[in-house]
DNA sequence: ACTAAAATACCAACAAGTTTACATTTAAGA
DNA sequence: TCTTAAATGTAAACTTGTTGGTATTTTAGT
């Protein structure tokens, strides 16, 4: 049941829960309990008060957003292992979306309260949490500043740079999900790769990218 | 002295310190020591290991960073009652811009200990830092999608519902600045508010902008 | 080896913002 | 009231990226 994305949602972000050490995940797993949904059962609508953490087990959840129109204006699915819902509880804030189950769909609810306390005896959990979400902060302010002040051929070299490694020297992916990836048209992504191209940095190849040149790659985006 | 903005730091963010409530910013505030620097003098270069959170309480500290010609490429000013390195102390992460005091400058350094045994002590600080750092992050993730998506007019629209309330009429501020935090050209933000006044939403006034119709405001960058 | 689907390449017309340049308006202060 | 610096308005040329369309290449499957 590999999603089919229509159309990227916005507020990708990497879940704090996924990034914990595996020891911490199973206890803070074991603190909620598990909910069982058929399918296309509403699991939360957009503007419900979140109630704590969800970790999806089984199944699959849609979100989706409906605009002025009627029409559903963007989705993303999340599966068995994912996790939402940072912002309910940490942010206190409501639910952005509406989430409804795909399949018979298993969600581990960790309630806010429980997560609250474990965080009072776990000091280790909460430096955890913590650090996350500071670093998916910088990324996110990082990104912000590069979409406003380089240029799309410069982004694209750093995202390669971000992809790669300085020994690993090819990138396995579509023009056309890097594309989606960074929102910008394949078209334009083309262009800018030829760029880099021509200054004898990658080279294209077939559902992948040819790194030539990493430390060129990354002077060209910095300069 | 008023700081001279040369070109703004990206990276910019609210401190969770200002946004404490005063109770909590003074228990703080009292874990730290102060530490006085003389004019000119380096408060900590880029790539140094933060060792806290540091509040300033009188003086100026200047941010910036050299680019590869070794000229300054960004700076920014920060005044008594700033405080900066939550991306150190939380994230673990090196100093971003190397820190130099503007006149005689007395800064309270919050060591990362003392702060992590205030958050063992105190639920109530934790949360809202917790709460600030998630804020911060949907905002973030937020404006990087609007960035994305929106047009220049649909985002100063979006920024202009941000920078008034419903009944409050009237923006205080010069299109300079605002074309400068929105990190666009002056003449395209003219461009932008042309189209806003041809829609009778809003009206321009010397240093200041004139909300003509707020709920179309907003309804103008939904749509 | 052949075919079809997926992925890549490329072109032209267009739209959005930037840069440079200059004219005009506004308000603060002598 | 007059002067002047700051702020705003606007125009033309240019750059960057998008849209829509078409052609070519690559690979998986028969």
């Amino acid at each position: 049941m590999r999603p089919v994305r229509d159309k990227p949602i916005p507020l990708q972000l990497q879940s704090f829960f996924g990034a914990l050490p595996e020891e911490l995940r199973t206890i803070v797993a074991s603190a909620g309990r598990a909910r069982d949904y058929s399918d296309g059962a509403i699991v939360h609508r957009r503007g419900d008060k979140g109630l704590g953490l969800s970790v999806i087990e089984q199944g699959a959840v849609r979100f989706s957003r409906v605009d002025q129109e009627g029409s559903v204006a963007a989705l993303t699915y999340l599966q068995p292992g994912d996790a939402y819902g940072e912002f309910a509880v940490f942010g206190d804030m409501p639910r952005a979306y509406d989430a409804e189950a795909v399949g018979p769909t298993r969600i581990r609810l960790i309630p806010a309260t429980a997560l609250e306390q474990l965080m009072d005896e776990m000091p280790d959990l909460r430096r955890h949490i913590l650090q996350h979400l500071t670093r998916q902060l910088f990324r996110a302010l990082t990104l912000l500043d590069d979409q406003r002040q380089l240029s799309l051929d410069k982004r694209i070299a750093k995202a390669l740079t971000a992809r790669s490694n300085a020994d690993g020297d090819s990138v396995a992916i579509t023009q056309e999900a890097l594309a989606e990836d960074m929102a910008v048209s394949r078209v334009g992504l083309g262009k800018a790769l030829n760029k880099l191209i021509e200054a004898g940095l990658i080279k294209t190849g077939y559902r992948r990218l040819m790194i030539c040149d990493y430390q060129g790659l990354e002077a060209y985006w910095r300069g």
